[in-house]
DNA sequence: TCGATTTTGTGAACGCCTTCACCAACTCGT
DNA sequence: ACGAGTTGGTGAAGGCGTTCACAAAATCGA
């Protein structure tokens, strides 16, 4: 009766294939970033010490994450520093850049819109839509806001198979739907609720609020000193 | 996940204390939200069941992480909303607003300036700072721009422990040092780069592109068949 | 060439977190 | 009152990830 448990949603480190640790997953892009600092800098290699201090990973975390890669540092010396960034850009898919559309243009889907950031990292965002039928035709960075109505065709015709959910709560789940539906299997969702997807669909949640919430709590424990009369000065 | 990226220096759920795990802490605002949705639509009472369905976490650790409140729910029944609201937003300090302080008025820092949804989850920003003499006065939200030079000052008056940096990456780690001289104990960094601060003071960032280069991975996996012809139509 | 030094790669230990399995406690219908 | 159905609490087990500690491999100076 007992039946192998299919892997969970996206936690899924599973199985034998060339797959790495969604924990080391989540740092490339850190040792990315490093890397391309480093090379900036003009260092040709680092050790793993000094990706460790520019990244606040430990030094040991970083070898063993490096590892994973099959990558080959050269001991005594470090890793060669664009051996690396290259190696690591073709694991993330960093070779090619990602069509991504942004659903949302209201004040955060639009300062993402003009973020610089993405293209030099990989994505592009290739289209921004909107449910307000207003809104469409309005200029946002180098590109017009088009209707939620033309997803699906902009969806298939521009190879898009990520997208950002900057809507309010209450649109996220449709637009969602929406998404999955015109054959996105990637979301990153800003909007402050959880959204419920098909298997095979990944999502990653960014809430700035919760975010603020955690350091409530533990600027709480620390007796929040700010409450009491001017101790420290 | 997170995941978080998870800052090294702080990780220690550690001792006897009343401190909650950390992945508990960090999911105590998804319950908190849920709650408020499940008491706007009139529920007075819930199942972990409920809870899990609504904030995708398993029932069984929704369970296990109420128990860590000491909260108790009633078996056959569930757990009463307002009763566990009131828990959760004690244990995470939502008993009173905390003042925040806003660093970098760009596209990023003024669309959060003009978020709602911060009062509403018991953080207030009572200042906008930026480091352009010429921005500063200008009005964002119900807020002036204020010069950065003002900082200590308004961080010591207004009672503010904590701070949202939304700088160029540049600028962060030095305004990140001035935060910590004027006395912040918690950061949240949207800046793409690793700040180092001294013992005590927590950081928890928040990297957009690097979200999506994660999606990136995961979707390269999959064989990001938008690359080939179109097969299912 | 040799010894001192640097730095990687990695097995093993450890700790945190999630999941499982099941008991206890409550409701409801009859 | 009782039995069936529901739901929370929790110890135990298992998995994942980090840290530790050290051997192996490279450089450098003399």
């Amino acid at each position: 009766m007992t039946i192998l448990p299919r892997r969970s949603r996206l936690t899924g480190a599973s199985s034998s294939d060339r797959g790495l640790p969604n924990a080391t997953v989540a740092r490339l892009p850190l040792y990315l970033r490093a890397l391309t600092q480093l090379r900036s800098q003009g260092s040709q290699t680092c050790s793993s010490d000094q990706l460790a201090e520019s990244t606040g990973v430990s030094s040991a975390n970083v070898r063993k994450d490096l590892s994973h890669l099959g990558s080959h540092g050269t001991r005594g010396v470090g890793y060669d520093v664009d051996h690396l960034r290259a190696e690591i850009a073709q694991a993330i898919g960093q070779t090619q850049d990602w069509n991504v559309v942004l659903v949302g243009a209201g004040n955060l889907g639009t300062a993402l819109a003009a973020y610089p950031g993405f293209t030099s990292r990989g994505s592009r965002i290739v289209a921004v839509v909107d449910a307000d039928p207003a809104r469409v035709g309005e200029q946002v960075g180098d590109l017009a806001i088009e209707s939620i109505d033309h997803l699906e065709t902009i969806i298939t015709e521009r190879a898009v198979s990520i997208a950002i959910v900057a809507t309010p709560g209450q649109a996220a789940q449709t637009v969602a739907d929406q998404l999955v539906g015109a054959g996105v299997t990637s979301i990153l969702n800003l909007a402050p609720v959880a959204l419920r997807v098909p298997e095979g669909v990944d999502v990653r949640q960014v809430d700035v609020a919760a975010e603020l919430q955690i350091l409530a709590y533990h600027e709480q424990r620390k007796g929040h000193p700010r409450e009491e009369a001017e101790v420290s000065r």
